[in-house]
RNA sequence: GACCCUAUGGUCUAGCGGUUAGGACACUGCCCUUUCACGGCGGUAGCUCGGGUUCGAUUCCCGAUAGGGUCGCCA
């Protein structure tokens, strides 16, 4: 039998990194495996339940391209968009649909189920009413859980469950709790294998004697370490980085996203560290997967930006460009196509994340320079600017203004000048962008033109 | 407090009784580039501690310590 995996989100409004891990952990499993991958949104908690908050979960999923197979039924929505609560999942559907052939996929739709169980479970006297509420009779011995990757794990009783071990499966106001409704859906969608964080390994316990109570086999479990802050700490929501949607708003590529979660927790075994989607699905399997915490490395992620961020097709870069610059304000339709691409091109495999990119090139698109004070104080100096007016004649004859051209010019004028090249490309740097750094300096006037570069020059002067 | 999981450089990890303990990120030196980035060649830094088992423990066992998790009419 082809395995049956699923990630269980509750809409809360946001997709934590670590449950993002999660899915992407189930969704390798089902993908390797050749089995299906199933997204159930556990909503039971109706005052935290909203459309939006659903819809945060799918277009995460969505964006780290994480597709299921049985799940919510959903619109196309583009992958660019920064605000998934604009995006409109069900504007015209007022109860969300379902595909698969154990749906409904959301709890709120599976409320009889819950139900009927606890009546079998109450007439067989498993269960029982305690005020107002009912508590499921939980055994009193050790439950010992087969975990794939943890191993075998007895759980012993604590000491607060030596008193009372019974625990409640249906609130005083009728709402089935999350032990039970999670047990009854994978035993009704029959999920083969629960992998799901380190967190859930002690409740567990119940989950096995609540199958056993059903009379079914319990699914194989996979408990995966959890995901801590850079300095070993909880990763909850309030702390920077914990939030999935946090990536796509700095411009992180799903590609790197997907590729540094894998390495949390999970390894290759083989020295590789970048490894592409499909090489990963070949790889992928539950024993490879590590038992102990893994610290989120905020570096590291960036590198492996970095890295998938020098390889973009140039479509999808000039897309994520012009979109980061829109994001920043600047629009770059206001200028010849030609221009921004030529722009851009300047400065591919220069920076990583696209967040950076209207600050590090913004000067294309921008009238006005705002020279960086301390290198301005450093460059824009009384013997430079003989230099620099020098510099601005030998460029004003150019010809054929291109990078060679401006080149040759720069090198010769520094030989006239009897200085190193560094001190004239500084300040023209400076006059041109702004900023000590940024692209190659000829490239990048070449793409500004003549007239641009030597009113850049001639501004710069006067500020010396 | 009880119960559970875990422990290799700062971080992610390879290792599965005998290794000069390997790789990656970060840091750093040099080269390349007269910016930045990329790339190339080096470097600093590690088996938590204490007992066992063994001819021999990073590796196996026990304990301690530390970190994390669970003990809800949250999920």
């Amino acid at each position: 039998m082809k395995p049956r995996v699923r990630f269980a989100p509750s809409p809360t409004g946001y997709l934590h990194i670590g449950g993002a891990r999660t899915a992407l952990f189930n969704w390798l499993y089902a993908r390797h495996t050749g089995g299906t991958f199933i997204l159930r949104i556990e909503d039971t908690d109706a005052a935290r339940n909203s459309q939006e908050a659903v819809e945060v979960i799918l277009s995460g999923l969505r964006w780290l391209g994480l597709d299921w197979d049985e799940g919510p039924i959903v619109e196309q929505a583009s992958s660019l968009c920064d605000s998934p609560t604009q995006q409109k999942l069900t504007g015209k559907m007022p109860v969300p649909l379902s595909k698969g052939n154990f749906g409904p996929y959301f709890q709120s739709q599976r409320k009889a189920n819950y139900l009927a169980r606890v009546e079998a479970l109450l007439s067989r006297g498993l269960a029982y009413e305690h005020e107002g509420a009912v508590k499921f009779k939980m055994q009193r011995e050790p439950v010992t859980i087969h975990d794939l990757v943890v191993g075998d794990v007895v759980r012993k009783l604590t000491d607060r469950e030596e008193v009372d071990p019974d625990f409640v499966i249906l609130r005083s106001d009728g709402q089935p709790v999350f032990h039970l409704v999670n047990v009854i859906d994978d035993l009704e969608m029959d999920i083969t294998h629960v992998i799901r964080g380190e967190d859930h390994l002690s409740n567990t316990a119940k989950h096995i004697a609540l199958f056993q109570a059903f009379g079914v086999k319990p699914p194989h479990y996979a408990h995966i370490p959890l995901i801590l802050n850079g300095d070993g700490s909880k990763m909850s929501k309030r702390d920077t980085g914990a939030s999935l949607t946090g990536y796509l708003d700095e411009g992180f590529l799903p590609e790197a996203v997907i590729n540094y979660l894998c390495l949390l927790g999970w390894s290759p075994k083989d020295n590789r560290e970048k490894l592409s989607r499909a090489e990963v699905i070949e790889r992928f399997d539950l024993p490879q997967i590590l038992r102990h915490n893994a610290r989120f490395d905020y570096e590291k992620l960036l590198w492996l930006q970095g890295e998938y961020a020098r390889e973009l097709a140039d479509d999808r870069f000039y897309e994520l460009a012009v979109h980061a610059f829109a994001k920043a304000g600047m629009d770059t339709n206001k200028f010849p196509l030609p221009y921004v691409k030529a722009a851009l091109d300047t400065c591919k495999g220069k920076f990583k994340l696209f967040s950076e990119l209207p600050a590090y090139a913004g000067f294309y698109f921008r009238d006005e320079i705002i020279y960086n004070a301390d290198d301005a104080k450093k460059v824009f100096i009384p013997e430079n600017k003989p230099r620099l007016e020098k510099l601005r004649d030998a460029f004003a004859a150019l010809t054929p203004f291109n990078a060679a051209t401006l080149e040759t010019a720069l090198k010769e004028t520094a030989k006239q000048l009897g200085v190193k090249a560094g001190v004239l490309i500084h300040p023209t740097r400076l006059a041109a962008t702004g900023n000590p750094n940024g692209p190659s300096l000829y490239h990048l006037l070449e793409v500004l033109g003549k007239e641009k570069s030597l009113a850049r020059i001639e501004k710069a002067l006067a500020n010396f």
